[in-house]
DNA sequence: CTTGCATCCTAACATTCATCAACTCGGACA
DNA sequence: TGTCCGAGTTGATGAATGTTAGGATGCAAG
């Protein structure tokens, strides 16, 4: 490895605290800030704010989860969709004692939202790290629904992100090699959180293991780590425990070939 | 390979001839037929009678698309929806002189519904073959969704099935190889035409060339031409010209790991 | 301070797949 | 009938990745 104390001080001695996150603050109540995070990702006046009030004063049983607490199962029968309000979850598909991760949740993703229409879920959600959610009784959200077609716009067009974000893992895996892909993975995860104010450029802080990410890349856990060790070697980034050390973004972006036009981010500053 | 004209013979002369197609014919008029497909995925009474009309009638600009045709492209302003009725299509992404094929629609799929709430898609849609396809303009989507929470629901959900397969694709990438994979499209493709009653259970007639299959599985064509001669070796299944003659069907879904029950498909048995 | 355990890291060898090159096959068409 | 051209096929070589094994590191519990 080259210089290893100078990539070791530019990527780990940040200017400024990877803990002091800047948190967006345009609700009013404690409650209504909890649905930010979603609607941040929404064009704006999509919903109305009493839209916004009633499906926020709709949030149940709001609780601390446990890393790797599976928060919904595949095939059950479900009556409530959990939104996510802080850390992480996967989605994640088990299959010949193989792990497949298909998907990976921010503060204020719906982690379950299909499973209102479709009754049930094609996969596991687990939380990847300690986190907080809250629930929407499935009851809820039908009557809901009926009396506010803007709610089920932002609703259904929070599926369609889901789904483009499906699409791009799908062109990575088939088109880059596993450096890449985890490059990749990173950026989108950076460019998701700065959609609800919850990014730090200096690190992506996850609690994401190296067999985690294999698991995202379809790659080996072996493998993985010699991936990780290419982005070091590069000088691209490093990555320590689940955090991600930025070198440089735009040299990342450009290695991963990460275009964010499929999150559709809306512009936030009006 | 082994006693090679057996399985040509047992491959590639099936006793139903591969034209004759059973379609379900459930519709009452003809422009109602076209809508049938898509319906037959929902729920029975998702959409009432009186929707399902409405929803037909809104179908405008029946044409017939050629091979290849880009049908709708990625990052153009849509302002309409494009219904498949007949034929292939593909979901690709052009990245640095590669295609990447991200999903497969066929008949009774919406091709670009996604750009109805995001107002453009993150990627192109092409023909594959010949076909025909329909439009409905996104003001009469408006004003129909605004007095229909249930069409709503029926569109929404066919965006969550969408997303189903992408995440399926995901697991295919990250866990099989490249044999699996183009077992595992047709299995689905299978799967898919059977729900609206367009599936053959002695071929499954596609468009795709082997430099197709590759695109879809992330690999070359040349591996892609090894791995269609592995499954020949293996007598699961032979793929000439796009059309999949299938020994074992449960012996095919066993070997790509295939379970439809992401398709959640419903039971049209009443 | 020690121990235990999960994670990270490295080495060696096997397999899958990419790339390049050449050749075959079969249908379209003049 | 002959030519052409896209598609399919095969072989050789190297890169990417899997598998197995083992060692290093670092936090946490006692």
């Amino acid at each position: 490895m080259v210089a290893p104390s100078i990539i070791t001080r530019s990527f780990r001695s940040p200017s400024i605290d990877p803990e002091t996150i800047a948190t967006q603050d345009s609700g009013d109540s404690r409650i209504a800030r909890h649905i930010d995070a979603f609607l941040a990702r929404q064009p704006h006046h999509a919903l109305s704010k009493n839209g916004a009030e009633k499906l926020a004063s709709l949030l149940r049983d709001e609780r601390a989860v446990e890393d790797r607490e599976t928060l919904s199962h595949r095939g059950e029968t479900l009556t409530q969709a959990v939104l996510l309000l802080e850390g992480f979850a996967f989605r994640t598909i088990k299959r010949d004692e193989q792990r497949a991760i298909v998907g990976i949740s921010v503060p204020g993703d719906f982690l379950d939202l299909h499973g209102f229409l479709l009754g049930r879920i094609d996969h596991d959600v687990v939380a990847a790290g300690a986190g907080r959610v809250a629930c929407i009784d499935h009851d809820q959200f039908n009557s809901l629904l009926d009396e506010s077609p803007d709610l089920a716009r932002v609703l259904w067009r929070s599926s369609l992100l889901d789904a483009a974000v499906h699409r791009s893992w799908i062109q990575t895996l088939e088109k880059h090699d596993a450096p890449r892909r985890i490059a990749h993975i990173f950026c989108e995860l950076q460019a998701r959180l700065e959609m609800t104010g919850r990014a730090n450029p200096h690190a992506v802080r996850t609690p994401f293991t190296q067999f985690d990410l294999a698991d995202m890349c379809g790659v080996s856990a072996v493998h993985a780590n010699r991936a990780v060790g290419k982005l070091r070697e590069m000088e691209l980034a490093d990555i320590r425990r689940g955090t991600f050390y930025p070198g440089d973004w735009e040299a990342i972006r450009n290695y991963a070939r990460f275009d964010p036009d499929y999150l559709f981010a809306v512009s936030r500053t009006n």
